[in-house]
DNA sequence: TTAAATAATTAACGCGCGTAAATTTTAAGT
DNA sequence: ACTTAAAATTTACGCGCGTTAATTATTTAA
């Protein structure tokens, strides 16, 4: 057992006999040392329990093996999940994630952004606002460290984007609803900062075309994150003044869905493809709570781990080259269609 | 406007014509140069752009002024709000928090204390597991960091404890209950690694007693995180088969009741206090979704806010006088009803 | 104006580790 | 056994800043 504890690596150089050089390379790379040595290195960890100190180590190094993970609210479970799963790929590639929220607000996304310049980070993954965020701001981070965006795209900026395809995923919910009963109305807020809706409302457009109906779009006033309020309040009025011209409802994501399956049921209406049901409602997203809403909801779930895996490995990619991308990479992942009971 | 960028407080000692360890005075504490000093140093600081190095100056000083927050699990909305308020607070202290999430496993719990020794925090805030929590492991690190427990006691570990009064809240709750139609049977989940639940059982059957009704306790299988998952699966099978002794059910906490809400709409039982209800659902912790349930869920509402400062300012009151304190502190905010229409 | 108190400067060391160059040891191949 | 390539060791410097002690400058009080 290892008693008084090791200041530093010379200490620890002592008592293992092995010099500091050496374990130097090995803390930076264990397989660039020999497999002997590695194994007396690893026989005396666990004797001695010295760990280095990551401030000196990243004082010296060119670049530290952090990795800044930006998402827009980590309150909102889907962002949560995702988060999770890039972290998890971080570490899992020996890198050390640092997850920050911008909770909601695009200035806190540039303080993040700020933040995390002075941690030298070797790459960032971001889960921008969109249309919200500073632009500008994030090309200028993109020149000092590679960023590979996800969820949320911003043409032109960052190493690259890893997102869903909205054309095709919303073209998949809105046949399945057309199939099923009346095309869909779409519901949306009217200045969604997510560029993800106005892709979704421009598939909507193209999709209901295509299968030869006429679209009807509803934008909602409502400011902010909270989604589910909007839905509520402002789904609720468009039900209960019969705003929608057919009985089925495609809202830009699950959240505003949650909100008006709530408004609904306050109402009376009940939603579903049942007999008895006045009306469906569909979102899109597949948040975690979707399963447990009143009726469950149906939706089109956004591959969370394929997305999370693809953009670390492009910056992972980036790193290991240490290139830039010859060009802009995007990738898009297809979503599933969730059939549950409110549509 | 400062061009070339300063690589060090060297640097820009040399251009702003103040010698370095006046300038390392005031990076560490502004106040402590004299007005006229400070003031030409902040003109230069708006010139020039210049940053101290994170790294170099954590290896430094003895404490870092980073702040470790560890939450079980940021997937729950509870915890991302709660986390939040604890890190406004370590910012409004000017310390950095670290916001680091079990997600849901106590073996993460460990790890993430581990990783925060490496970051040598000033202090810790933690939300524990409970039961589940590797308790000599939190002890062990106490002694080197001071640690303020948030929301899950860790019956005489830790510098001090923060959280809501369980008797006080759940009693509140029973009596509405009880007041206003049957009196609630208790559900909750077998294993409930939570301590605030062993409190709430207990505070239900005191609370019962007090009132004169006989207490029933429905306890289900489920382990791990996925409360709602047990909520629906577990206590529709309780509903359907008419396990519960009365028309009243007062969930553990609000996931539990989220989930179990989702089953009676799925069974058709019609929740809530209106004449044409069958059965009334009650939670606790007024949880962010439970606004939009259907219906809405009546719930205790803790004291996020209140809970977050009050730990935060403790942990900052110990960090100040870098003394521990004299003997461990217990502070319990009272729950607030929050009526809606389940119950 | 002067003495005393306060604040800033200069000079220098140390923190723990990355890293490079020169040297010695070890392992692999003949 | 001998040659060679590979790996480890020794030695030494630098990173950017905290911090201290001795000195000088500035402010405040008298």
């Amino acid at each position: 057992m290892g008693q008084q504890k090791l200041r530093n690596m010379e200490e620890f150089a002592a008592v293992s006999g092995i010099s500091r050089p050496t374990l130097s390379k090995y803390f930076n790379d264990p397989d660039s040392v020999r497999r002997s040595t590695r194994q007396r290195i690893e026989a005396a960890l666990t004797k001695y329990d010295y760990r280095p100190n990551v401030y000196a180590v990243n004082q010296n190094r060119r670049r530290t093996r952090n990795i800044g993970v930006v998402v827009p609210n980590l309150a909102d479970p889907f962002f949560s999940e995702i988060g999770r799963e890039v972290e998890l790929a971080c570490i899992a590639a020996g890198y050390s994630p640092i997850l920050l929220s911008s909770h909601g607000k695009p200035s806190q996304e540039r303080a993040n952004l700020d933040s995390l310049r002075a941690l030298k980070p070797a790459g960032v993954l971001l889960a921008a606002f969109g249309k919200a965020s500073d632009r500008d701001a994030i090309e200028r981070f993109n020149e000092d460290v590679p960023v590979v965006a996800f969820d949320a795209n911003i043409e032109g900026a960052c190493e690259a984007f890893v997102g869903t395809d909205n054309f095709q995923s919303v073209d998949l919910i809105v046949e399945y609803l057309c199939r099923s009963g009346a095309p869909p109305c779409f519901f949306e807020m009217k200045t969604p900062s997510n560029p993800n809706a106005n892709k979704r409302r421009q598939a909507y457009l193209e999709a209901m075309e295509r299968h030869g109906h006429a679209p009807h779009i509803h934008q909602v006033p409502g400011e902010g994150w909270d989604f589910e309020e909007v839905g509520m309040t402002e789904g609720g009025r468009l039900i209960s003044s019969g705003a929608f011209e057919t009985n089925t409802v495609l809202c830009s994501n699950d959240r505003l869905a949650i909100g008006m399956l709530s408004a609904a049921y306050g109402l009376g209406v009940k939603v579903g493809h049942g007999a008895d049901c006045t009306m469906r409602i569909a979102g899109q997203d597949d948040h975690p709570f979707s399963r447990y809403t009143c009726p469950p909801l149906t939706t089109i779930a956004q591959d969370y781990a394929a997305i999370a895996n693809q953009a670390a490995s492009t910056l992972f990619r980036i790193l290991d080259t240490e290139t830039r991308l010859a060009e802009r990479e995007e990738t898009l992942f297809e979503g599933k269609l969730v059939m549950r009971a409110s549509a």
